[in-house]
DNA sequence: CCTCCACCGGAACGTGAGGAGT
DNA sequence: ACTCCTCACGTTCCGGTGGAGG
């Protein structure tokens, strides 16, 4: 058995070494360059409120507002690290940070449990704070201990703050609320938090209280323009690839024409270009053409797609069958009760257990949210008010990935063959 | 102009898993 | 063994509503 020629070629590209990137990770979103073009402003309002913790003096709270990919994590990251980076230079003593990701965290106790995390705070006996299990009150005042045995500034980033006030409508007020409050309990510490939001009508849900401790400061970040994409993709080209890698000034053009079209995503850009990057690699190509970048897009559509439905919840998965059957047998857009009904044939059939309609109407309000289907609530007069819900993706993407579960796949078949 | 359908979506509550402390 | 937490996931109950048809 002989190794086919190609593959004998593309092993010959790795020997020699690295030819398209030379360091990749410089596209990857949690990686902070050393310069932040475009984003002086921004750096500025933050660097001057949070100023005075050099001092000893606590900041003003901060609330970001920006569309996703627009800087605002890696602004506040790299202004923390500066701060920290100042305070040991000059002998003072640096802030404590802490940053969490809201969306990742999710709730209340555990955002307490991550602030634990990162100041290093111990239960009584030395070890780690639980993953649940205590009352958020003993969390707190773990926490408070902690931070009051000496006099300390901890700046909190709340990354995706709206996340929080969203999933739950008490809850999410209530931590921030209660980190706000932090300070009145503090003897000799202090809390400032920066607030990150995408969402820019964040400020209406929340708590009037949260609001005027939350948003002493704000600080706006506008999304890239063409120009600026750009730009920023230029530096991180120099960073990330090799000389010549890139086989044309096209291909940074189209990656950030594709970026633009999302609403100046920075963070979508440099993925594309990571994937087009990796696809030139792996095709054993020697520069990355605006042909990968293409193909990049629409490997990176699909994939997000794939992944959303393969971690679907058995449930969702079925209501989301039943919009697919449905659109399947020639209507191109169906209302809730035609999908209530043909998702209890399909619970049946799958010995599933069957949702209430309430239930069922809130998991298609999540099929929604994560851009599987796209729906609206519509008025059909002396017949109701009900949801229009539409495939936001194509019927053979969805086919092909329910397909791949045995018992719809199945179920699918039955379907169609009666039709 | 009014009615009334077929759902929307908020609120409160129940259950059971996962874990801590005693 | 028992009590007490949180939290995801559901259910029950219900007030609210845009507009076609009378």
């Amino acid at each position: 058995m002989t190794n086919p020629p190609k593959l004998d070629k593309l092993f010959d590209k790795f020997l020699q070494g690295q030819n398209i990137f030379k360091d990749r990770n410089a596209l990857r979103p949690t990686y902070v360059p050393a310069e932040l073009p475009f984003r002086d402003e921004q750096m500025n309002r933050i660097g001057s409120i949070l100023g005075p913790s050099l001092r000893g003096a606590p900041p003003s709270n901060i609330l970001c507002y920006g569309k996703t990919g627009t800087g605002k994590t890696v602004v506040a990251r790299y202004v923390l690290d500066m701060l920290v980076q100042k305070a040991q230079q000059s002998g003072v003593k640096a802030p404590l940070k802490a940053i969490v990701n809201c969306r990742i965290v999710g709730t209340n106790y555990r955002v307490l449990r991550a602030l634990c995390e990162s100041v290093n705070a111990r239960m009584p006996d030395g070890s780690e704070v639980p993953f649940t299990g205590l009352p958020t009150d003993e969390i707190r005042s773990i926490l408070k201990k902690k931070l009051d045995r000496e006099p300390n500034i901890l700046v909190v980033v709340l990354d995706e703050v709206d996340s929080l006030v969203k999933r739950d409508i008490g809850q999410g007020n209530d931590i921030l609320y209660g980190l706000t409050r932090m300070n009145s309990e503090l003897e000799n510490s202090r809390v400032s938090m920066i607030g990150i939001s995408n969402d820019l009508t964040f400020k209406e849900m929340l708590d009037p209280r949260v609001l005027s401790t939350l948003g002493e400061e704000e600080v706006v970040f506008p999304p890239y323009n063409a120009v600026q994409l750009r730009g920023i993709l230029e530096q991180r080209v120099q960073l990330a690839f090799n000389e010549d890698a890139i086989a044309d000034e096209g291909v940074i053009g189209l990656v950030g024409a594709l970026a633009a079209q999302e609403h100046g995503d920075a963070r979508r850009a440099l993925d594309l270009l990571r994937t087009a990057g990796e696809l030139a690699e792996r095709r054993g190509d020697d520069k990355v053409t605006q042909d990968h970048v293409r193909e990049g897009q629409k490997l990176i559509e699909r994939d997000t797609v794939t992944e959303t439905v393969k971690t679907l919840p058995l449930q969702s998965r079925a209501v989301l069958f039943a919009v697919y059957a449905l659109s399947s047998s020639g209507k191109r857009e169906v209302f809730t009760g035609e999908v209530y009904n043909a998702y209890e044939d399909i619970a049946k059939a799958l010995s599933l257990d069957t949702l209430t309609q309430r239930r069922v109407s809130d998991l298609i309000s999540e099929l929604d949210m994560l851009g599987l289907i796209n729906t609206t609530v519509i008025s059909k007069g002396r017949y109701g008010r009900t949801k229009k819900i539409r495939l936001a993706v194509s019927k053979r993407q969805i086919g092909a990935i329910l397909d791949e579960d045995v018992r719809l796949s199945i179920l699918a078949k039955d379907l169609f063959d009666q039709e």
